[in-house]
DNA sequence: CAACAATACTCGTTGTAACGAATATTGTCA
DNA sequence: TGACAATATTCGTTACAACGAGTATTGTTG
């Protein structure tokens, strides 16, 4: 997930208005996501499995495999064993559904929840540190635009 | 005035906006870079490869491996292994510089610019169909808010 | 019931990222 | 000159992403 991108040279006359923007994209969100990482490679966690966690958090009554590999836009194999190493740290459980029973339920563990709940307060004091500065009004008309940028891709 | 006291429940965390913010960035950035990612894999190319290749671009003189390593935030060796791989396929040179014998330069070959020109034209489609519906202004203003949220990390 | 679709899994593969440790060469400076 | 710094490299390691092919189980439908 990480990209890098360069951040040198001059825009030149040809490079389009768009390209620039996913440019400035590219390198924000690589300049936020260090702190991050940090933070999770300190817990061994991957982006991923961070963000697996966090899907499972906001859903208590767990969810389908199939489902997280659709809101990761992830294969299932992949899903499957990202799922396999959160279990077996018992970060996650798996069971398998009793109506539908080709469908296997993951659900967030204790262990999953306190790992989460000692990384909230870090993840968010980076967060703050670093876009603090520009104040809700900005903020907000920042994510508006983000938003927008996504609306009709 | 009065207080209002948590009743039991844990209190929940106050989702700030700053992480709200760099939750849309990383959705908006990944999206995007989904497309581009088709376009380079179709060359086999990684992204890192590709940045590497538009930063000699825009060096046309050469840089030395590790001014490569400090933009792209990557450790040497890992720069040297991707110049391999670049200049195996013929899309860079290398050579000691001269003057400090302790530097290798490494520039763009004709390869290299052959095949960058060939991406110039589908990658800024690409990007130009995922935003050109902003229009001019709010581009302009999305990467206004991209750069001040840098400015102060 | 048979055929098919859906779900998750197993297995294997390749390339890469990221990191640590060590080395050779060269330049710099006290 | 000798000690040190800078540069790039080699080597080894671990984990992960991404992809393809195939399998087992279960549900659905004609």
């Amino acid at each position: 997930m990480k990209q890098k991108v360069h951040s040198g040279s001059k825009p030149k006359l040809k490079e389009c208005l768009e390209e620039e923007a996913y440019l400035e994209l590219c390198r924000t969100t690589d300049l936020l996501s260090r702190r991050l990482g940090g933070l999770l490679k300190a817990e061994d966690l991957s982006a991923n499995q961070y963000n697996i966690l966090r899907i499972l958090r906001g859903s208590p009554d767990g969810l389908p495999c199939g489902e997280i590999g659709n809101r990761m836009i992830t294969r299932d194999p992949d899903i499957t064993r990202l799922l396999d190493r959160l279990e077996k740290r018992e970060l996650i459980t798996r069971c398998r559904e009793t109506k539908d029973r080709r469908m296997v339920m993951a659900r967030i563990a204790p262990g999953g929840l306190k790992l989460l709940a000692e990384l909230d307060e870090p993840v968010r004091e980076a967060h703050a540190g670093q876009l603090a500065h520009l104040g809700r009004k900005r903020l907000w008309a920042l994510m508006e635009l983000l938003q927008e940028a996504r609306s009709e891709g």
